[in-house]
DNA sequence: ACCGGAGCCTGTTAGC
DNA sequence: TGCTAACAGGCTCCGG
């Protein structure tokens, strides 16, 4: 489920339990989780490492551990991580869970079981082959309409694509092609100047609110502290179809694009 | 290069 | 109420 400002959220609330704090142990009960190393081999190397530094790429949380390690975890459509005192009763749904040098637990719940765990000494490894990330300040008019020339697919399954632009994920697609008045279906490379720009703004906006708004509640997401975010009462098109848009008044639409459901206003989305 | 479909998982919701 | 099918914010692989 997270996208960009939910991950964001995610590591921001992060940083103040976890940095400084030393990871002494590694349980695992679903061993998919773990992409690599092997699991004998995760716990070797990750015993007495302390969390120096906790970032986002993309849709991807970068824990950067003393010792040259980095702990890498993508919460995938059901991920969520927690910091809770190693006595908080079990839930059936957590899979992998660090423990810490007090007995605080870091813990990755995971209903659906698609979330992944990576430790490597060069975070290349996992993240090579993402795209730009679209809130930073390379990130210009310019370069977006680098990335749309010659291309010929539709716009709304590009922007879902992480090595096009890397963070985008089905609600902020939506909304950012609302917010710039275009029709998901539009083909890249048919984009005039202005509309390019319009994009770039629509990106940069949908993104830059959900994480001021802490991300969107719309299904199951909450904050790592279990409660919501505000996104969802933000939303232009997401998952409002058969409701009036708040721009032009005409009935949003939803469509399925790229096997993912798409909602737009045909009144304002041309 | 691009598209569609299947697959990975479980839980919730819509429809009959 | 109960059953079934569709659907879910991610991503990868495969064939055409």
């Amino acid at each position: 489920m997270p996208e960009l400002p939910e991950v964001e959220t995610t590591v921001r609330a992060l940083r103040r339990p976890l940095v400084g704090r030393i990871i002494t142990e590694v349980r695992n009960s679903w061993p998919r989780h773990i992409v690599t190393p092997s699991l004998s081999e995760l716990q070797r190397r990750i015993h007495g490492c302390r969390v120096e530094t906790i970032e986002r790429r993309a849709k991807y949380l970068l824990f950067h551990l003393s010792g040259g390690e980095t702990l890498i975890v993508h919460l995938k459509m059901s991920g969520h991580l927690s910091v809770v005192p190693g006595t908080t009763p079990p839930d059936k749904h957590v899979h992998t869970i660090f423990r810490l040098a007090d007995g605080d637990e870091l813990r990755f719940r995971d209903t659906r079981k698609f979330g992944r765990v990576y430790l490597v000494k060069d975070p290349q490894e996992v993240l090579a082959g993402l795209g730009p990330e679209p809130l930073a300040d390379t990130f210009t008019v310019e370069a977006l309409r680098q990335l749309l020339h010659g291309r010929t697919r539709t716009l709304k399954p590009l922007l879902l694509d992480q090595t096009f632009i890397a963070g985008i994920g089905n609600i902020y697609a939506d909304e950012a092609l609302h917010d710039a008045g275009l029709h998901p279906e539009r083909k890249a490379d048919s984009l005039s100047e202005a509309e390019i720009a319009s994009l770039h703004q629509g990106i940069q906006k949908v993104l830059a609110l959900g994480i001021e708004r802490e991300g969107a509640s719309i299904d199951l997401y909450v904050k790592p502290d279990g409660e919501k975010g505000d996104m969802q009462n933000a939303v232009a098109v997401f998952r409002r179809t058969g409701q009036s848009c708040y721009r032009c008044g005409a009935t949003v639409q939803r469509i399925v694009l790229g096997s993912r459901s798409t909602h737009f206003c045909p009144g304002c989305q041309h």
